[in-house]
RNA sequence: CGCGGAGUGGAGCAGUUUGGUAGCUCGUCGGGCUCAUAACCCGAAGGUCGUAGGUUCAAGUCCUGCCUCCGCAA
């Protein structure tokens, strides 16, 4: 059971590792872009590549999707941002239990953004935990879990890339271990534990009075959806890249134009690519050149 | 037909209101300066102005259709 891009290496593991795939569940085909076409979420497209059953329920509450998973007998259901509440009943069918990756070193970041609200808070070190699922958001027993770290300059895409990839090794070793018996539980010290919800658009606008590792933070934390921004000659302008600079200012005040410099309360970074509102994505040095400015003191960020 | 912005040398933009000589900041190439340079000086190349039609003596500019890209909303 899973959805997004983040599922997709695990699925594709535990296929070829050998096992035997009884169905996929996904979240149903939901309109998206500009055109609002219908999109199959990325499992159900990796899982038809195999010839796999997928099924999309709108809900797993009712009696429905347990009697598709009582005919379909597995001995294990391995759940990877899947998106939806599994009821007690479904968790408890298969006998070597439901398995669930989640994109963080539980107890830490419980909860629907784990990877964002990593770089967010600034960490050096995250992870992918597995878990066996019971009723609450998870806080299943812990099963294995692996360590990534986080480069200074990674964004939410690249890391997502990361324990993607590590959660999909994770997720073969553990059901390796399930078979032979050789799981062992750990519980979760929930007094350690912390949720985060999901990311808003509200969030994506940039205070540039926090200092600079909090604006760099913020710009790599929440790329690339939403995205954070700032306003510049009143339009609103994304940044996409940016990284920490020598210099202090006024909070917002350009310090330099080449390199694309500024102040922030306290600090500074550096620009590196940004997307101005109806334009495509550029270069500092492009955004620059189509100012129409010779001087610093002409142009502000706020 | 959800709202909106935009297609102009390789990049980013002006010029469109008020039709009349293709402009700016970069980049590229050549030359100069320099121990040297992403810095500075001189010079050059490079554009069917997204596309199809229409109006006009004349269209980047005005009118209509179409294509593409993007922000928002979902």
């Amino acid at each position: 059971m899973g959805t997004p891009d983040f599922s997709v290496p695990c699925l594709d593991a535990l296929i070829k590792d050998g096992n035997e795939i009884a169905a996929v569940f996904t979240q149903p085909d939901k309109p998206k872009g500009r055109k609002a076409l219908l999109t199959p979420p990325p499992v159900k497209v990796r899982a038809l590549e195999d010839n796999i059953e997928v099924f999309q329920p709108v809900t797993l509450k009712d009696g429905e999707a347990l009697s598709i998973l009582r005919k379909l007998a597995p001995e294990m259901i391995v759940v990877v941002a899947y998106g939806k509440i599994l009821p007690k009943e479904i968790l408890e069918l298969p006998v070597y239990g439901c398995i669930n990756v989640h994109a963080s070193l539980l107890p830490e970041y419980r909860g629907a953004a784990p990877i964002q609200q990593a770089i967010l808070d600034g960490k050096t070190v995250t992870g992918v935990t597995a878990m066996y699922m019971d009723v609450g958001l998870d806080t299943g027993d812990m099963l294995m879990k692996t360590e990534v770290c986080i480069g200074e300059n990674d964004n939410a895409e690249q890391l997502h890339d990361k324990l993607s990839a590590a959660g999909a090794e994770l997720i073969v070793k553990v059901v390796h271990a399930a078979k032979a018996g050789t799981l062992v539980r750990e519980k979760q010290d929930d007094s350690k534990a912390s949720y985060v919800g999901v990311l808003t658009k509200e969030m994506s606008e940039i205070d540039l009075t926090k200092t600079a590792q909090q604006v760099h933070n913020k710009i790599r934390g929440l790329y690339s959806w939403p995205g954070a921004a700032v306003k510049v000659r009143g339009k609103k302008v994304k940044i996409h890249s940016s990284r920490i600079a020598q210099g202090s200012g006024k909070a917002g005040q350009v310090l330099s134009l080449k390199p694309l410099i500024v102040a922030c309360g306290e600090g500074a970074v550096e620009i590196l690519e940004l997307q101005p509102e109806g334009k495509k994505r550029m270069d500092a040095a492009s955004f620059v050149n189509g100012l129409h400015i010779t001087s610093p003191e002409e142009i502000s960020f706020s």
